[in-house]
DNA sequence: CGTCTATTTGAATGTACTCAAAAGCGGTGG
DNA sequence: CCACCGCTTTTGAGTACATTCAAATAGACG
């Protein structure tokens, strides 16, 4: 492990440990299991067809995963930025190929997991079946509450929301990706953004 | 522990077992830590205001979880039938007052337990972190795959879609349920019948 | 049978999309 | 440093999707 690494095994340690305490020897049995990798931007962690072999946190960085339908739109289903978790979980889990893309939009860092050694070390350190039921708990509010405004919020409504949740946004991403994230085109959203300057 | 109930802790112990295997101790254990209910056709398990006591399991019936918006609008997240789970995770998790409400449709059977015994069943019984985390990623598939729907399908799509999905749905609920689950109005939904029928 | 609620229908309106063109904004190379 | 290229954003016009409101019809339940 080279000192460099080490910072982002610290930074997944640290992550961890706000869930579930580990003591020294577990946190080596957790390093143990993950690998590195580096991501220029615009390169591909997954793409349509593949198998996602692994579960990924992101240590530095920012990643966008989306669909893209049969007439070519992208649909973003997700981003990812430091201190989060990226991957497709159905894909993963199932050993299945994935319908879905996960690209770097800027140089990134990761720390993977495939779903071999998942298992091995939730076997070797049981307190990580905790941990990853705790993180599902936490997606699946962020994502229940996404569901509800999807169908209670107009795409003005979601935008607002978005900036209010997230005000930096707009200085990391595109306002098209923005716009596939929303479930609306970026030429609305242009007009909703023109609308509220002019208030 | 009455000859009724039994039916529906067997149904309880079917659906874990299908998740995780236990042994006969592990089995009571787990039933020890569950408390039946029964609920009448419009009755609330759960409204906006409360905080969301228990994660509860269908042995029978059916129920509907749905937020009302200021305007008096009512967007349902969730059914639930038979062997499904149900409860406001945001709610229960940190005990705080839901924005909710969850109501039977139907006479319905429930088991439910609350945080602290959940909390005590999986000191108790281990395997059952891992029954909940395994929950967990079913959930959070099974909802990643409404989001992206939700902003790539149109109205009539998404509709056509869960009838796919579940073909019987319509004989249970009526249709103004089906427009707020879809997150369009009932009027529109008709409209869409409307042209289907007409092909 | 009457009441209450759900569904349908129609018309008008608003929300969001498509298409096309223009303007803006980096990055790259001369 | 500027000109050019490719990509993103803006703008406008026309269209389609979805909502609101109101009234009529249909179903469910006591």
């Amino acid at each position: 492990m080279s000192i460099d690494n080490s910072e982002y095994f610290k930074s997944l340690l640290d992550h961890i440990g706000s869930r579930i305490s580990l003591n020294a020897e577990e946190q080596e049995q957790v390093c143990a299991m993950f690998s590195p990798r580096v991501l220029l931007p615009r390169q591909y962690l997954l793409s349509q067809g593949d198998i996602c072999h692994y579960e990924t946190y992101v240590c530095k960085g920012f990643l966008r995963s989306f669909y893209v339908d049969k007439t070519g739109n992208e649909h973003t289903l997700q981003f990812a930025q430091e201190d989060w978790w990226i991957s497709d979980l159905s894909s993963f889990l199932n050993q299945e190929p994935t319908i879905r893309n996960i690209v770097a939009l800027e140089k990134t860092v990761l720390l993977q997991i495939d779903l071999q050694k998942r298992q091995q070390l939730m076997e070797k350190v049981p307190k990580m079946e905790k941990f990853w039921r705790i993180l599902n708990e936490k997606a699946c509010i962020a994502q229940e509450q996404r569901i509800l405004n999807n169908i209670s919020l107009s795409g003005a409504e979601r935008y607002q929301l978005l900036l209010n949740t997230y005000p930096q946004i707009e200085q990391r991403l595109p306002q098209k990706h923005i716009a596939s994230f929303l479930g609306i085109t970026p030429v609305f959203l242009s007009q909703i953004r023109r609308q509220i300057i002019q208030k």
